[in-house]
RNA sequence: UCCAGCGUAGCUCAGUCGGUAGAGCAGGCGGCUGUUAACCGCCGGGUCCCUGGUUCGAGUCCAGGCGCUGGAGCCA
């Protein structure tokens, strides 16, 4: 019996099978916190009511043996939301010898030491319970749009943005990286079944050391033919509506648990507030920030300007000096890009980064050739825009910057089960 | 790569003015019939990150190194 199903179950004698969780006790009484995965719940083995092998063994077992234990469910005698097991039999299957993880507290290197040891915990539970939820709700928002899954490779033969930030890797006597971003196959894709979107690891080999980054992290890339920027805005919102619903809807519980406060994440409704580049540099000159045209909106620009709102807000069209060769140049004012990004509130910064990407062939030969890219590596890119070019645009969330954000959590390292970052390939 | 902080028991930390090492948790033993990171008593447990320097004497001061953490840049 899964511990998570007891609550109905009062009065019934169920088998158990778990890890210990904590045990605290007295001479005749035992408690004994057992988790299984899907729950904890106390059970109580009173010496009196116990085989002597059973009173012997709640008295011995130790943190996260494994177990397997029989009794009655019944109403938690202080908590009245809660059920417990009245013991009558306690077996333990496989001892665990002074697991490391003490009930008190931990540095975060120590428990990154065991993250595999630390997943076990109440809260990293919780944290895996919403990034699936997470998971569930952009795939769900996707695939009841219409849109088709495309995988993109992983491993790729070019840099779609500068080679410094890719891990590069043999590969059959050749020079590969691990991919940074799908887009470029999405593209492709687009054209072949019109709406589509890729869902997977990316890597970033920056030497990024903030709360923010991680070497691997995973990344939902939708791409959307005959699409311009504002629809592509209107999508991202919408995604990220679907998810914070989702989120809310079924995962009450672990955010209670990580004491998450819940009205800012109520709030994350449409219409989303939409400022241009250019508003943004005034919003922050208002703010008494010396800022101009052309600076790019760094940590600290990002949280004031998402400050001045209470949900979401996308700031488009960048100069587009900045930004990646594939985006396309505002028709109306080229020194701008038609790019966006969508800034989470409460500090949490850029979730998504995107837009329309460049249709014209000579337009996007010539920025290939400015960005001192090799053109011959890019021939596939060029003929999406030799064979039918269309408009098209999408975008990148970031999964785990979500995570943090929904969690309320300071740091990405709690909100991927074994990260990768600059000081850290293990475990 | 740059800036800042930290490094003492298995873990989290304290350690005053430079005088020779301390608490809680974890582990062991004992006590307690309703505990909630249970509690109470006792016990064992130290390369004070490393190297060098100053000093009669360094966990403490100085220099260099290593490690960790946070931030910047870059980005999701």
């Amino acid at each position: 019996m899964e511990i998570s199903k007891l609550a109905g179950l009062v009065g019934e004698r169920v088998r158990l099978t778990g890890w210990l969780y904590n045990k605290r006790g007295s001479k005749k009484l035992a408690f004994l916190e057992v988790r299984d995965g899907t729950g904890v719940v106390q059970c109580t083995v009173a010496q009196a009511d116990v085989p002597d092998a059973t009173w012997q063994a709640a008295a011995e077992v130790t943190q996260e043996s494994a177990l397997e234990v029989e009794g009655e469910v019944r109403a938690h005698p202080r908590r009245a939301s809660e059920v417990e097991l009245g013991v009558t039999s306690l077996r333990v299957t496989a001892p665990s010898v002074e697991y490391p993880i003490s009930p008190k507290e931990h540095g975060t290197d120590f428990l990154m030491d065991h993250r595999h040891l630390w997943l076990r915990s109440r809260r990293q539970h919780a944290i895996l319970g919403v990034r699936h939820s997470i998971v569930r709700a952009i795939r769900d928002f996707f695939d009841t749009r219409g849109f088709t899954l495309v995988d993109a490779p992983i491993f790729t033969p070019n840099a779609c943005e500068g080679t410094s930030t890719l891990f590069e890797t043999e590969y059959h006597g050749d020079t590969a990286y691990l991919t940074q971003s799908g887009q470029l196959y999405m593209e492709a894709a687009a054209a072949a079944l019109g709406k589509v979107y890729c869902f997977g690891p990316t890597f970033r080999a920056e030497k990024s050391k903030t709360r923010r980054h991680l070497a691997e992290f995973w990344m939902v890339e939708p791409e959307v033919a005959f699409l311009d920027l504002d629809g592509d805005m209107q999508l991202a919102e919408d995604l990220l509506c679907a998810i914070v619903a989702r989120v809310l809807d079924a995962r009450r519980t672990e955010l209670a648990l990580l004491e998450r406060d819940l009205a800012p994440l109520e709030r994350v409704q449409g219409p989303f507030p939409r400022i241009s580049y250019r508003q943004a540099i005034d919003v922050l000159r208002e703010a008494g920030h010396d800022a101009k045209f052309g600076d790019d909106l760094g940590a600290d620009e990002e949280t004031l300007v998402s400050q001045r709102f209470d949900r979401p807000v996308i700031v488009h069209r960048y100069p587009s000096e900045a930004k990646a060769f594939y985006m396309k140049r505002d028709p109306t004012a080229p020194e701008l890009a038609l790019c966006m990004d969508v800034l989470a509130p409460e500090g949490y910064g850029e979730i998504i980064g995107g837009g329309q990407r460049e249709d014209d062939l000579a337009a996007l030969e010539a920025r290939i050739d400015a960005h001192h890219l090799p053109r011959a590596a890019f021939d596939w890119y060029l003929d999406l825009r030799r064979y039918g070019s269309f408009p098209h645009a999408g975008f990148g969330l970031g999964v785990e910057r979500t995570v943090a954000w929904l969690c309320g959590l300071p740091h990405v390292r709690e909100t991927i089960p074994f990260p990768r970052m600059l000081n850290r390939l293990a475990p």
